[in-house]
DNA sequence: TTAAGTGCAAAATCTTTGCAAATGT
DNA sequence: ACATTTGCAAAGATTTTGCACTTAA
């Protein structure tokens, strides 16, 4: 277990078992948005498809991770940054999605700025997402 | 039939189908993006679930249509502007996610700068979402 | 007339739920 | 020891595919 995948679980209270460390290491390894059915392929089928859905939304909700909905047909998910914490999440940074090779990752060099809402519109999180032919698959 | 859809069919080389002309009826009608299980509902299982799918997804390929993902589970799609068309789009308009009613709305009022990505990543279009609580919910 | 669109059946894929067994603290 | 997590079975939901029938132009 890597230390990071360490840290952040103790930070956020979570035991620390199998699927957790295995999923935290992998994504830390990976820095992309990741879907459950990537994971599941990615670990060889070690733990089953439930405990990994089970495990993405509780990272989820105690803010390790954030979802990018692309439009590749499965929820993906991403590492917080250190400012997220279980209610309020900070990612107004860009993803981009490859319609080719289908990979979403976190462009955190382009900030978006958090815009203006109209009257009565209370946003808690942004989903900024380019799509179009990343820079592995426009060789 | 509008003459807004009419136009629309006309001038993208659609047949004048009723599941087309009813489909985009209603998306005029209700300025909102719309996800294929709302459409089959609204317009009260008139068309088979594949109707529309296929509806949708033709639509979106010939720019009439872009889809806005949000995280409600299944993909939504909104009316294109003048300037689409089916190779490029222009989308740089926010969109909103109540995470209590569901529904995502165009926010045609703020425009969002397509940012300057890294060297080798090429984007077609933008997907920008707000989550939060609407107008409507927050009373 | 004929190419395009639709409906039905079936399947593939993604996601959630309930409950008993296993596990972390 | 006990609450939490996992695996399995099952089901629900979204989306796609193949093929015969229907329809717009």
């Amino acid at each position: 277990m890597s230390k990071r995948a360490l840290s952040l679980l103790k930070s956020h209270e979570l035991r620390l078992t199998d699927a957790r460390i295995d999923v935290l290491d992998f994504i830390i390894d990976h820095p992309r948005a990741i879907s459950q059915p990537e994971l599941e392929h990615a670990l060889v089928h070690k733990y089953d498809r439930v405990t990994l859905y089970r495990t993405l939304n509780t990272f989820t909700e105690k803010g390790l991770l954030h979802q990018v909905a692309d439009n590749s047909g499965s929820m993906k998910y991403a590492l917080c940054n250190e400012q997220c914490n279980e209610h309020e999440h900070h990612h107004e940074h860009l993803h981009f999605h490859c319609i080719r090779c289908q990979e979403t990752v976190c462009i955190d060099s382009v900030m978006i700025a958090p815009p203006a809402l109209p009257a009565g519109f209370q946003a808690n999180d942004f989903n900024f997402v380019a799509n179009g032919i990343c820079q592995k698959c426009a060789q």
